[in-house]
DNA sequence: CTGAAAGCGCTAACAG
DNA sequence: CTGTTAGCGCTTTCAG
C-alpha cells in the first residue's frame, strides 16, 4: 500500500554528503550555504560548488525543526471565491511572499467552529496567521487559546491578543452618506451586513452619523439586516421597498449586495439612478462592468495585505500586537449615483 | 533583535512530557495519540486525558521530518485574482482539504522563471504540487528537474512526468461553433489566447474543425491572437473589425475576453446579439451579471479541483502519473447569442 | 576559521 | 501490549 518509492532513483542528497564531498565538516557546510557565520571565501566557494554538483536541496522541514520557524503564514478566510476576498488573497500573498515566507490558504466556508479549530489547533504548522473571520466573538476565544500570533484582517476581532488591520469602515460610511446627500437623495436606506460583523456596524454607523450631521436624523434612515452577498442585497432591497416604496438613496454595505440591489431594482422597473441611487462598498472590479456602473467606497486590498503581512511579521519577531491599522477608503463615483 | 519570546509564558509541551505524566513510554504515548498501533483502551484513554490536561499540541514539523510527509500541496498559478482562477483555487482548496492536507498558495504573476524556480527548488517543503502554468515549455523542463509529484491543471504541459487535468477544450470549441452556427452566424471570428497556451490552441482548433464540418472552411474563419484578459478581448475585437467590419459571430477563448469584446462592441455601437453574437469560455459568475448576459462554455472548477487533488494524492502515494483527465464542459446559452 | 557534538520532537523498528 | 533506541537533516553552541 504505502510504497514510498518517492523518487526511487535518487535518494536525497543531505548536507552531510555535501560536507564529505567538499572535505569540510557539517558545520562548515551549513555555514557556507546558509551563512550565520561566513567561512573563508575559498571554502564557501568549494562548498557551494559541491552542493550544486551533487544537486543538493536543503531540507526545509529539518531546518524548521531546528530553527523553530516554518516561514509560513496561514491565511484563513470564509471563501476565496468572493470577489473582494480574492483580491485580498492577492494582496496578502504578494506581501507575505515579499517577506520571504509563503501562504497556507485555508477556507472555512463560514464555519465558525472550523475557524476556531484552526486557530486553536496545531494542524497547521505555521509561524503566524492572518484571519478574516466570519464570527468575531468565537474567534476572540479561539485566538486566546491559540499558540501563534494572529492578525485579524478586514473584519475586526475584539481582543488585545491579536493585531488588527481594517479599512476605515466608519469613514467609508460617512463618505457614502455625503455622496448620496450631495446627489440629492431624500429618503435614505441601508442594507447592512450580518449583525455580528463589526465592519457592517461601523459602516452603518458612519453612514447614519454623517446623515445626522447633514440634517437627516437617524430615525428617518431605513435599515435592514441582510448580508454581504448578492442575494442579501437583492432581498434586502425588496423587503425595504415593501414597506417604503419611496426610498431613493440606498447604501449597501458591500458591492455584492449593491449588485443584488441593482438587479432587484431592474426587476421592479425602478430606474437607477433617476428613481433610486445605489452606493456599494469594497471597490471590486465588476462594479465598473455592469450598467449602470456602480458607485462604491473602495478599499485597497493591496495595502491591507501589506499592512497585515508587516504586522504578523513583527509579531512573529516577538512584538506585542501593534496598534490597529486603519486603511483609508475612497469614493468611486459612477453612474448609479449620477443625477 | 531576535528576542524569540514567542509565547514566553508556556514552553512547548512535548510528547515526552505527556508520556512521563501519564506514566508510559514515549512510543506508547505516540501510538495512543497518533495510533499506528493501538495501545489498550485504558492506556490510550489515560494518555489522551493527560495530553489534554497538559495542553499538548503535536509538533507537525517534527512529525513531518520523521515521516517524510508535510501533508501540504502547493498550488502554483499566475494570478489568484482572476475570476476563473479564483474559482479554481476554491475547487482545489476544498478538494485538497478533504484529503486531510492543506494548500500552500503561490502566485507567479506570469513569471515563467519564478514558476520554474518553484518547481525545481525546495523552497516550498510540500508533498506535491498542482500547477496552472503560464509557460508550458518552460514548465516541462522545470518539472523534469523537480523533486515532487506535479499535476498540471487547466493548462496542459507536454511531459509524461506530470499528471494532467484539463477541461475538454476542443469539445468546448466545437460546442461554441455549433451554438454560433445554429443561431445564424455567417461571418465567424475568434479571439485566441496567447499562442503558447495549449488550451487556447485546442479551443480554437475545436471551434474551427466543427465550423468546417458545418460547411465553413477554415480559411473563412477570421483569427486573431489576443490573450485571456479583458483587454485582450477588447483590442482583439477592435483589430478584427478594422479588417472585417462584417463579422457577426465571435468566439472568445475566455470570458474575460468576451467581456472586453462586449465593451468594444458597445463603444462601436454594434448591438449584441442582433449585429454581433458573442460566446465566451470558462463560465464565471459575472457573465450572467452584465447586459446582455454572455453565452459561454462552462468549465467545472470544483470537478477540476477534485480531479487534480485525487491525482496528486495518488502520485504522492507512489503511483506513476495516471492517464490525463479530461473534464467535460457545457454550453450556457444566454442573451449574447439569442437571435 | 573550522570541527565535534548535541539535540529540535517525533515515529518506527526491534525486543521483550 | 509496551518499552528502548535510533535516527529524520539541520543549526548552533562550545572547543580547538
Amino acid at each position: 500500500m504505502v510504497d514510498e518509492s518517492q523518487d526511487a532513483g535518487r535518494p536525497q542528497v543531505t548536507l552531510r554528503d555535501v560536507a564529505e564531498a567538499a572535505g569540510v565538516s557539517l558545520a562548515t557546510a551549513s555555514n557556507a550555504l546558509t551563512g550565520a557565520r561566513r567561512p573563508s571565501a575559498v571554502t564557501t566557494q568549494r562548498v557551494v560548488d559541491t552542493a550544486k554538483r551533487l544537486g543538493y536541496r536543503r531540507n526545509e522541514v529539518a531546518r524548521s525543526l531546528r530553527t523553530g520557524k516554518t516561514n509560513t503564514i496561514a491565511l484563513i478566510l470564509p471563501d476565496a471565491g468572493d470577489p473582494f476576498w480574492s483580491a485580498l488573497v492577492v494582496g496578502v500573498e504578494g506581501a507575505v511572499r515579499a517577506t520571504g515566507r509563503s501562504v497556507v490558504l485555508v477556507t472555512t466556508g463560514f464555519d465558525a467552529e472550523r475557524e476556531a479549530a484552526l486557530l486553536e489547533g496545531t494542524e497547521l504548522a505555521v509561524d503566524g496567521a492572518i484571519l478574516v473571520t466570519c464570527d468575531p466573538d468565537r474567534a476572540a476565544r479561539a485566538i486566546a487559546a491559540g499558540t501563534v500570533p494572529v492578525v485579524t484582517l478586514d473584519e475586526p476581532v475584539d481582543t488585545p491578543l491579536a493585531g488588527r488591520v481594517t479599512s476605515d469602515n466608519e469613514a467609508g460610511g460617512r463618505l457614502a452618506a455625503d455622496l448620496l446627500v450631495d446627489r440629492g437623495g431624500r429618503v435614505f436606506a441601508i442594507v447592512e451586513g450580518r449583525a455580528r460583523l463589526h465592519s457592517s456596524r461601523e459602516r452603518s454607523l458612519g453612514f447614519r452619523r454623517r446623515l445626522a450631521e447633514r440634517g437627516i436624523p437617524d430615525e428617518r434612515v431605513l435599515r435592514i439586516v441582510g448580508d454581504y452577498s448578492f442575494e442579501g442585497g437583492r432581498s434586502g432591497l425588496r423587503r425595504l421597498l415593501e414597506r417604503h416604496p419611496d426610498i431613493d438613496a440606498l447604501f449597501c454595505c458591500s458591492d455584492n449586495a449593491a449588485m443584488g440591489a441593482l438587479f432587484e431594482a431592474r426587476d421592479q422597473r425602478i430606474d437607477v439612478p433617476s428613481q433610486l441611487m445605489v452606493c456599494g462598498f469594497d471597490g471590486i472590479e465588476w462594479t465598473s462592468w455592469v450598467r449602470p456602473t456602480i458607485s462604491t467606497i473602495a478599499q485597497d486590498p493591496i495595502a491591507l495585505g501589506l499592512a497585515a503581512a508587516a504586522m504578523v511579521t513583527a509579531m512573529i519577531d516577538g512584538a506585542s500586537p501593534p496598534p490597529p491599522v486603519l486603511q483609508p477608503v475612497a469614493v468611486v463615483e459612477r453612474e448609479s449615483t449620477a443625477r
